[in-house]
DNA sequence: GAGGTTGTTCGACGAATGTCGAACATGGGT
DNA sequence: ACCCATGTTCGACATTCGTCGAACAACCTC
């Protein structure tokens, strides 16, 4: 069992959230796919990435995952193939109380 | 010169919060000069255009003015040259409880 | 009215963003 | 080993965005 280090593939990028610009955790937060996506990760748990059809790409889901990992938002596993994201609720939630309850309970304006 | 149904003057188009998709509303928030605009209308009172100098020309004030407005976050009073802007906090506070506080309050992490 | 102040609008430009298909990488199954 | 499923990365492309100077419009004061 090597324990050393991880030299076939890519450490994931997940900043601390204080480290993230209050602008990128907005702009994160600012498209509709991705506002989607952070909706289902709402409801809790963990969701493979397939998990989001969103009417998009694979490439752009990919894309906007990427987005919402590196503002802070969410955290990855990695697990044989598959990758589960879920959403960093609580740390949000203290950094920024109030921010995820009022996008996630918006109504979208018909 | 003969009347040609010319408007005098423009109105301004200061839209229902409820009516802007949350996307547009967090949009106008991720810029760092809107966001300083925000921050110092947040003390209150108004604030003539003018007031706002951060290192951009007037028109790119104007045009963040005009995203915070469209984006139903602020209202703006005409009196003579002068426009006078405010902040719409109790309604934003009403529709998004706790995003204007999550927003102002956090550090830049510079 | 002339001139100055305040703010908006109009191109124009470069940078950033969302999107896709295709190629690539990795791991699981048979 | 081969194939397939899951995701990422790489151009490429169109669109949007932030920025500016210049022109314009409205208003106030002399």
């Amino acid at each position: 069992m090597s324990n050393m280090g991880y030299p076939g593939h890519m450490e994931l990028h997940e900043p601390e959230l204080r480290d993230v610009p209050v602008t990128a955790v907005l702009a994160a937060l600012a498209d509709d796919v991705r506002l989607q996506i952070v909706r289902a990760l709402a409801e809790g748990g963990e969701y493979a990435c397939g998990t989001f059809e969103f009417g998009v790409s694979k490439a752009t889901r990919s894309h906007h995952l990427k987005v919402l990992r590196e503002a802070g938002l969410t955290r990855t596993r990695v697990a044989g193939t598959s990758r589960y994201v879920r959403l960093r609720r609580d740390e949000v939630d203290r950094l920024y109380p109030g921010l995820l309850d009022a996008v996630l309970t918006a109504r979208t304006p018909s």
